[in-house]
This record gives structure tokens, sequence and C-alpha cells, in this order.
DNA sequence: ACCTGAACACCGTTCAAGT
DNA sequence: ACCTGAACACCGTTCAAGT
């Protein structure tokens, strides 16, 4: 449906050197650049199958399902982000830089990371990232109530950031065609014209980074008030 | 795929009795509610077609391709939306309630409302929801640039909020089965277990709740700070 | 253990033909 | 104008068979 190259014929499946051994990590690898090099839509065991030079059923060898291989893909995606150590930086400053990393997945692999908003995060190399996260919003001062309502709010907020950026950035070919030029903006639709030049793909690197403010701002102040209350509840001393 | 309710097999097309003739607005209609049933990943033109009595083929005189097809099935979706009138309430209360909207489309229709993150904005009818919207901006004091900050800040929240709930709420047939019940928690991820009970699908209204009042509280401030400076730099009058 | 080949029940879309 | 039927080039997945 909505391929981003037109994929054209399967390509023709190279059998006369002796193929490396078929292994997992080599299937995921290779899934991930065709997503890039064709789209999620148009990505096919068959297709796969025919750029590693096997049958489509040889990879169910190894993935009992399409379903389980794209959560492989998507695990390999989040090897991608990146958290800087413990310790050494400020904690809300590595949860900044995750979160960074986290949207620049998104520009590297536009086809592939709506598997990071549509498949759920519940395998067990997921968890040891949400450990992390939440050791760090711990570390950063948060009681658990409030790291839940921030873990959410960070996560809707560079999950929705990189699909409406991926969105912005990429036509796509089967879609309605209007598009800005069609019409006369600034008639019909004034405010649209007024706000459109701060909407341009060149400003979207500083429009994330003025959200990350806000959460990031929201987060201190919260904290803050938090120990504040503990601290008058009981002066000296803390509880918990 | 991922189909939530198994499909089986497609449905007879029931002929008999005298059909009505179909409309653009009828086969969105059946679209919307096959997604609904069955999921977008099952939702097929021969399928939607069977369900409204027709060859798949008929409905090629109506809507182009299944993209253009999928693209009407958006606007269905964005008529659940609601941004009440203008001047009867406070335009920030205005924005935030059509946010609220926004979010229920998400829990009214989970297989559907990727449409509105995946699909690109570009019709006619989405041109008239921004108008609106950055009007709304504008109304509530806000500058082009402010504006732009805001419209994408809430957007991504909003669409990013959407598909993590959907995802929270329904499990995907085909992932990779762990979950929270099969290691012992607080052993191995202690924080992960501090922080779930505040994750439940019970609370996410409130969570969602918090993370607009974040978004909501940063304008009004940056609303005022803005205009205090336009006061510092000419006091008495206000240069537009 | 690892891979192939045929088969099943599907897809979106084209095209010529019917009314 | 509106719809059908056959066809084309694909899907994911099953199963029995090969090495």
């Amino acid at each position: 449906m909505k391929p981003s190259a037109k994929p054209g014929p399967l390509p023709a499946r190279r059998r006369s050197a002796a193929r490396p051994p078929l292994t997992a990590e080599a299937i995921v690898d290779a899934a991930l650049g065709e997503i890039d090099a064709v789209g999620l839509e148009a990505f096919s065991m068959r297709r796969l199958g025919a750029a590693l030079g096997v049958e489509a059923m040889a990879l169910y060898h190894h993935f009992r399902s399409k379903g389980r291989l794209l959560d492989a893909v998507m695990e390999r995606l989040l090897d991608e982000a990146e958290l800087p150590p413990r310790g050494e930086v400020d904690p809300l400053l590595r949860l900044r830089r995750f979160l960074e990393s986290y949207r620049k997945i998104a520009i590297r692999h536009p086809h592939a990371f709506i598997l990071l908003v549509n498949r759920r995060f519940n395998t067990e190399r997921t968890f040891v990232l949400y450990e992390q996260i939440l050791e760090a919003l711990a570390d950063a001062g948060l009681d658990p109530a409030l790291s839940a309502r921030f873990f959410r709010l960070f996560g809707y907020y560079v999950g929705g950031a990189g699909m409406a950026d991926i969105a912005s950035r990429a036509q796509q070919p089967d879609a309605t065609p209007v598009g800005l030029e069609h019409f006369t903006l600034n008639e019909r639709f004034p405010r649209v014209g007024a706000v459109a030049p701060h909407l341009r793909v060149a400003n979207l690197d500083a429009i994330f980074a003025f959200g990350l403010d806000v959460i990031f701002d929201a987060m201190r102040r919260e904290r803050n008030k938090a120990s504040g209350e503990r601290l008058r509840r009981s002066p000296g001393r803390d509880p918990s």
C-alpha cells in the first residue's frame, strides 16, 4: 500500500556463493535493513528470504512468526537508544540524553520506528530498560507516583514526536494530495499561514527541545514541591 | 498478522434483498465499523465489499485506492473530536476539551486511531481544524512562534498518549509473551515493581490529565512571560 | 537441525465486459 | 454510471519431504 520506494519485483535469490549459515541476529539485521529500504508495508517474509538467499520458510526455523521477528527488530532499534551511565551525570540530564537518542531512532529508521509505538513492550529487554529509567527518576528524587506520571508523560511525548516528525518529513505516496500550495493559504487559512514558517522541518529539532524543556522544568518543580511537603510534614527527618 | 479478533472466513455477501445504492459515506462508515471489528491488519477491500454486499471492485468506483479510503476514514475519526465554539469559554479550556475528546477517539477506536498518527494531515478538512486550533492559540495570547511550539507539543503528546494507551489496554496476540507475572518482579526489577501499581489502566485517565496540566501550565507561563516582555519593551501600548 | 517446494487461503489492483 | 469476473502478482503460514 504505502511503499516509500516502489518495491519493484522481488530480488533474485543469490544461491551460488557459499551462504553463511542463517542466524537469528543476521535475520534481524537484514529485516531492519529491508524495512529501512522498502517500508514496513512492503516488507515480507518472502522478500526478506530472497535478500538473505534462502526460501521464506527457512526464516520460520528461527522465528515462529512474522510478529516475533518484528519484536526482535523492535529490540534492535532499542539498542540504538543511549542512556548515559549512572553516577557520572545528573539523573535528569541522563534522561534527557536518552529521550534525544530515542527521537534519533525515528529519524534514522522512519519506517521501522512505529514498531516502538505499536508493539507492546513486554519482553525482558524492555523491562531492563524500564528499570534503568525508573532508577534515574528515583535518583532525581521522584517518588513512585510522580515517576509513573513523568514516565508516561515523556513516553507519550517522545513516541508522538517521532511519529509526527516522520509524517512531516515523508510524503505518503497514496495520500490525498492537497498540500499547502494548492490553495491560497493566507486567504482561507490566515492562522495556518502565519504559523507555517515556524513549523518547517528545519525547526523540528528546536521544537522538540522546547517540549523537553517544558517537561523537565515541570519535573524539577514537582520534585521540589514534593520534597518541600515532606519537610513540612516532619521537619528534620525524611520519612519513607 | 495481528487481528484482534480472529477474522475467520470472509462473510458471505448478502445479495438477495434490494441493496441500497453504494455511497462514499456509507463505504466510509462500513470501513470504520469493519476496522473496529477486525483490526486494521485484517481489514481488506474484499472483506469490506463482502460486508456491503458488493464485489471489492465496486469500491474502486468511489475511492481510487485503499489509501484514499483510509484518508476518508481518518477524517471520519476527526469528526468525533470536539472543539467547543469560540467565545463562550476560555480559549485554553477550549483547547483542553479538544485534546480530551481527541484522546477519547483512541479509546473508542483503538484499531483505527493509528490512522490519525500515521497518515499525513494534508486534506482540506484537516486545514480547517488547524485553523481553528491556531485561532484558539492566538485568542489565548500566543504569538505565531509560541503557537507553533505548543501546537506541536500537545500534538505529540495526544498522539503518543493515544497510541500508548491502546498498547496498554490491548494485548497483541502475536507478541512475545513475557509479562509482569512471568518472573519475580521485585527481585530483578524493583523500581518497576514499585511504580507498576501507579501505571494500571485505571490510572491512565489521571495520568493523561496530569500531562495536560503540565502543558497548559507552561502555556500560561510562556504567554505571560512573552506579554511581560512586550510591555517592558514599549510600556503603555501593545505592538501586535 | 536446517532448509525446500508445494499448497492453502488470502491480498490490492488492472482490465474488459456487462447493465 | 455503476458493478462484475477473471486475472496478475503478490501475502503469511502449514505441511511433508529432503539433506
